[in-house]
RNA sequence: GCCAGCGUAGCUCAGUAGGUAGAGCAACUGACUUGUAAUCAGUGGGUCGCAGGUUCGAUUCCUGUCGCUGGCUCCA
């Protein structure tokens, strides 16, 4: 009975293997080496673990851990083997998920209190159950059996996932040893073929990630398939750490932030005072250029205003609450949107005049929950790079275009290249949770679709992501620890212009209804700054940093020189201080260098003699001298064309 | 807001098995007068986050509170 079954491999041929066979079986018979190496199959598409049995004529590939999606079958492996080690550690600890995350994995966990003096312990307890090398098997089990099985067990979380799976799904169980978990794998073949992990931290973690529900603890754990993978990861992570903007925003005077100011409220320091000043000027001439209006409104406004906007019913648990001044309640603004609606009101337009381009340097106030505050990154004071611009349906392209172009712009210059587009639409599953108008949301959508493909600009698309009132194009970026967040945003809004009524008179003499598009470029102040810190780790750029140049006299016989050229520099508009401490010039090079400043000019005889500077640049070292002119030019010409300081 | 951890000088950190604390850097003072990443010497500086409690005695133990960090949730 023994009959021959088929398959056909990567390469295109195919292979015979007797019935019954699995694919670890194959895999050895393809060669020693990979079946050594294998760690799960692919077959017709799907990952399919190795101790299962051939299908006949099914397409079969063999992965490694140098393949992505081997690495992801060892991490969610060794997410179980670290729920073993906790079940052996601490029986009675229940376990709720454990699935793979980017560099590795993690698993929640109740009914067990974990302190830091664990991780070392479960670390250690699950290198023994790798070296115990265990078998994982995988059983199937029907919907009644599964329930009966955990509800045995008390597991109460593995019992509800079971009965939210619909009825049809394979139910299946991995083993390996004394541990079984419900997981719909695959899994490597033992134990023993994990390579190298790491445990990371705790966390809390909502069960299903509901606040109203159970707070479970959370352990992260990283894993890679050779030593070298996590040492360099263990790299990455300190250069993060270095480049934190909470950090570098400290040591070189930035912002600060402290609990007599109130949580969430940075206060800007001269040199962020500077740095900031600096991006306010240029995008506000920018803008201004490219026909954006710019106006000051106020930071408080009558509540009413968000009444009318909407904003009141579906956001003030995130707004200061009101108080009440005379016969009004006033709020802190949560968004400039309202008071530019009532900018464009003051007066009739007409068709001609669109589109018109209200912008502000908007501060805002929100009331962030305390635990997502971080450093600039996240504050419950802000100014935001803010603009409305009210046009004609037919003008929403070009308008849209405009901005993705603006955009473009400002990140050629602050050299930011490392950044994707996300266009977000309203999810097709849960339409009430929006606007409601279909016809309007497919244009808008089809809108945005079709200028990202003119302009030849890559793009995801995130389903549910858009805003209730519209669709919208956020740029992403990461930040020093990896996390993605919104550095520019644009968004169609056809909701606002209905609740303030906006008109404008057409061509036809009728009144027509505006299309609003929301946009920040810069984004918030603080964000952004928080955001170029991290990418330059502290070295701004020579046209950014708050100081550009420090002339360091060689003895105090030459402070009045130093004095001299750092006057002549700061008459020309470059920030530029004189070092005529009594310290050593070393003490004084090494001090610009620590502050990150872009210039430092060593000036002695030689120099004052010859009016000329010696030239040090940051990180690049000694230039040698050069008339001061002849700085002069090289600077002004380097801070004109916003030059990176170091070619990366 | 929730879970966990942390909170000692301006900064980075050590320390006290309960007997009111220490280093480096920074600051200040003085000497040195300096040529490309730290000159030398000296001085000052902390009710050990805050408030209660236990104790003869608390920075150390307990409770509460505020803040910070990691994550969750949120992010118009």
């Amino acid at each position: 009975m023994s009959h021959e079954i088929t398959v056909r491999l990567k390469d295109g041929s195919e292979r015979q293997m007797p019935a019954g066979s699995t694919y670890a079986e194959l895999a050895q018979s393809m060669g020693p080496r990979l079946g050594k190496e294998a760690v799960v199959a692919r077959v017709n598409g799907a990952l399919v673990d190795l101790s299962r049995e051939i299908e006949d004529g099914a397409q079969v590939e063999f992965l490694t851990l140098q393949d992505p999606e081997g690495l992801y079958v060892m991490r969610h492996t060794c997410a179980h083997v670290m729920a073993q080690a906790v079940q052996r550690l601490f029986p009675g600890t229940k376990c709720a998920i454990g699935p793979v995350i980017e560099n590795g994995f993690y698993y929640d966990f109740a009914d067990h209190d974990f302190h830091p003096e664990d991780l070392p312990r479960i670390e250690e307890e699950m290198r023994r159950i790798v070296a115990e090398d265990l078998p994982i098997q995988r059983e199937v089990i029907s919907r009644d059996e599964a329930l009966r099985f955990f509800r045995e067990r008390g597991d109460r979380f593995k019992v509800e996932i079971i009965e939210d799976l619909p009825e049809d799904v394979t139910l299946t169980l991995y083993r390996q040893g004394e541990f079984v978990d419900l997981c719909r794998g695959p899994h490597l073949p033992s134990t023993g073929r994990v390579k190298v992990f790491q445990l990371q931290s705790f966390a809390g973690a909502y069960w299903r990630g509901d606040s109203k529900r159970e707070m479970l603890t959370r352990v992260y754990g990283v894993a890679f398939a050779k030593k070298s993978d996590l040492d360099e990861y263990n790299r990455l992570q300190q250069e993060a750490r270095e480049r934190d903007h909470r950090r570098l925003g400290k040591e070189l005077d930035i912002f600060t932030l402290s609990p007599e100011v109130g949580q969430g409220l940075p206060l800007w320091l001269p040199n962020g005072a500077k740095i900031r000043r600096i991006i306010e000027r240029y995008i506000v001439d920018l803008e201004e250029s490219l026909g954006y209006q710019h106006v000051y409104t106020p930071h408080l406004a009558n509540v009413e205003l968000y009444k009318i906007s909407g904003h009141w019913e579906h956001y003030k648990d995130d707004m200061y609450p009101p108080m009440k001044i005379d016969n009004e309640e006033l709020v802190l603004r949560p968004m400039n949107c309202p008071h530019h609606m009532m900018v464009y009101k003051h007066r009739l337009h007409s068709y001609r005049e669109l589109p018109i381009r209200i912008a502000e340097l908007g501060t805002m106030h929100r009331y962030e929950m305390s635990g997502a505050l971080a450093g600039l990154q996240r504050v419950r004071a802000m100014t935001l790079n803010d603009a409305h611009i009210f046009c004609r349906p037919d003008q929403i392209e070009q308008e849209f275009t405009g901005v993705v172009r603006l955009i473009q712009r400002v990140y050629k210059d602050f050299g930011i290249d490392d950044y994707y587009h996300r266009l977000s639409y309203r999810d097709p599953k849960n339409t009430e949770k929006y606007v409601q108008n279909d016809e309007m949301w497919e244009l808008a959508q089809s809108t945005l679709r079709k200028v990202m493909l003119d302009l030849g600009l890559e793009f995801v698309e995130a389903e549910g992501e858009a805003a209730f009132y519209g669709p919208k194009l956020d740029v992403q970026v990461r930040t020093a620890l990896g996390k993605d967040e919104t550095l520019s945003t644009i968004q169609l809004d056809f909701h606002l212009p209905n609740r303030f009524n906006l008109e404008y008179v057409g061509e036809d003499g009728e009144r027509h209804r505006p299309v609003v598009i929301h946009r920040g470029v810069v984004g918030t102040m603080e964000r952004f700054v928080a955001f170029l810190i991290e990418q330059y780790k502290g070295a701004f750029p020579t046209w950014l940093a708050p100081t550009q140049v420090v002339v360091a006299s060689v003895a105090d016989e030459f402070a009045g020189y130093a004095e001299e050229v750092a006057a002549k520099l700061r008459e020309l508009g470059i920030r530029a201080e004189a070092d005529v401490s009594d310290n050593k010039i070393g003490y004084k090079i090494r001090q610009a260098q620590t502050h990150k400043i872009p210039y430092t000019l060593v000036v002695g005889a030689r120099e004052r003699e010859e009016g000329s500077v010696s030239v040090r640049k940051y990180q690049a070292g000694d230039l040698g001298a050069m008339p001061l002119d002849q700085f002069v030019r090289q600077i002004q010409d380097e801070i004109e064309r916003k030059a990176k300081l170091v070619e990366a």
